[in-house]
DNA sequence: TTGAAAGCGCTAACAC
DNA sequence: GTGTTAGCGCTTTCAA
């Protein structure tokens, strides 16, 4: 009884006498068949218990209904709710997800997708690492005929479709904010310049200070990762170097938590020392006493969009072409920077 | 150039002038092929860039290497860093996940348990949603020949193996911290009995009050869910009856915020006005203002051991007979509950 | 409306 | 060490 009782098409057909072509098609609801071969074949299938083989099925068929995705991490501010968006949407669809994780290494992201590839997944997902550099592999997936969409970490020059959020105008406005609060001495941490959402946001901060004919000051400009320790450290060095600016933009909501931590650790009271906008949000972030204002990004949205425009590719029978979406963010401003200047 | 050239295990052997056979075996480094055609093999199948086709492979060795995970949420304190922890492991033995969330919902459950079936996974980690009740379904896994292994949410009468935290013990010392602290006024919300850890949480609540001769008093339990909600009203509705305890168990750390957030609001103070300790951990819990106690569960053991017990499972030959792992929690005493009565 | 034949790309078993 | 044969369970023609 352990197992290989497997019920086939074959035992049905048996059954009712009809070759299992009838019944194989019967059970996908071919038009083909007649309404009433339909329900003798449901029946028996459910009373023999028979669960259908789409290994064998894909193998035939050359189709799996599978999409591939790929992203840093899971547990994670950003990326959980991403994945679950993407899964929620995809189960409407009757797509499968196969999730895998690079956790931020290249080499992980290569193998994961040559798996994927071998599994002949539909269509690749993919936020890449803020460290991929090799485009070879991306150019791999669309030789073997599937489709790629890059969402939020982003590719441009691929010929591939991309969806992220408007990270420069995001910025932007915020940095605004902080001068409209009357702050002069504005401080950016975090993001390399591989990753366009790093190059973006960074050039937003530097817009906006342009627009109001502020200097960019170095010593408040931190790159580096988009986690905790990048934001903890920069307000480290800062402190010891006894340069503190008056306000701080987190290119990520992990690199705020960082500045927080850093901040409470030497006594820098936030908002009044030291005021923060940070780029991303948490559920979290209304658990805090200081709720941090923060430009708002639509996981939800974007996980939509992304199955979206995934289906569209891989259903559309003549070639669709590339599309470059951008999603827009929206600053939420809650109990830091929140004090306008009215002068 | 858009897809359909793809190599397969015949145009590398017509290429080397022998059978697919050997390029098979060879490409897997079967023993019986000699090193020097296994190099060969190896680097022109690299040459026409080679993927292997895993839906053929799977159809004809009856293996997928592949299992299954339901979790009943993905963007969850608990669930996001063991999905994590089960990918890690999984990746290091070379099998992947398929992963599916059953939005708390025993109606998707079942059908991603029938969707893992058809799609022949070795065996299906499952933590179970809220609400399940039939069992049937999981004596059709056991039936089709996947293993089924249960994780936090657990079913012990099944003959599966299970794997789950002494969440009896667990509560039970957090309680004594309570009683040690001197309070006499003890409250237990969250979580319903249909599931164990439940029960279970409740069972070490009542253990601890009992052993120390403090009746429970019924306005103080507020049985319901894991969720921040359940906490939340909770607190409103003994508020608005005049009744707080002077501390409060949360069964999970949702619960916890849920409280701490009425508290807020309702200016309570925590842990002055109302102390607590909650179930379950989360990485943003160390950036509040005031870090809750907690009994702490590690997803990164339950998620090791989870892959371990089922790859067991998986490869060994005869039947093994199923476990019941029960892994130790750690009680933290943070910044709540933390004043000992030393009297 | 139904079915027979062929084949998806690979691996297992056995022969050479 | 290597190759032949058969077949995994299904779907896709195409003929009836």
């Amino acid at each position: 009884m352990n197992g290989n009782n497997k019920v086939k098409l074959d035992d049905i057909a048996k059954r009712l006498n009809v070759s299992k072509v009838t019944v194989s098609k019967a059970l996908r609801d071919h038009p083909d068949i007649s309404h009433e071969t339909i329900l003798k074949v449901r029946e028996t299938a459910e009373k023999l218990g028979y669960i259908p083989n789409f290994v064998a099925r894909n193998l035939s068929s050359n189709r799996t209904y599978t999409i591939g995705l790929i992203v840093p991490k899971i547990a994670h501010f950003f990326f959980a709710p991403l994945i679950e968006a993407i899964y929620d949407a995809a189960y409407e669809k009757e797509y499968e997800i196969i999730l895998t994780v690079s956790q931020e290494d290249p080499e992980k992201e290569k193998k994961h997708i040559e798996t994927m590839l071998a599994m002949r997944v539909d269509g690749i997902l993919i936020s890449t690492t803020n460290q991929t550099k090799d485009k070879a592999i991306f150019e791999k997936v669309v030789k073997n005929g599937a489709k790629l969409v890059f969402i939020d970490r982003v590719f441009k020059n691929l010929g591939c479709s991309t969806i992220s959020f408007n990270d420069k105008e995001g910025t932007y406005a915020a940095i605004n904010q902080a001068i409209n609060c009357g702050y002069k001495k504005l401080g950016f941490v975090g993001g390399n310049i591989s990753l366009h959402i790093g190059k973006d946001r960074y050039a937003g901060f530097k817009k906006a200070l342009g627009d109001s004919g502020i200097e960019i000051i170095k010593k408040w400009v931190h790159p580096g990762d988009y986690n905790e320790l990048t934001g903890y450290d920069a307000v480290y060095k800062m402190h010891k170097s006894r340069s503190l600016p008056e306000f701080l933009f987190a290119v990520s909501y992990p690199v705020a938590l960082g500045i927080l931590k850093a901040a409470k650790e030497l006594k820098i009271t936030v908002p009044g020392d030291l005021d923060l906008i940070s780029f991303g949000d948490s559920t979290f972030n209304q658990n805090f006493d200081t709720a941090i204002s923060t430009v708002n990004q639509s996981t939800f949205q974007l996980g939509r969009k992304a199955v979206e425009v995934m289906l569209n590719e891989i259903t559309s029978t003549d070639g669709v072409k590339e599309q470059h979406i951008i999603l827009d963010t929206e600053l939420i401003i809650r109990e830091t920077c929140n004090k306008i200047k009215t002068s």
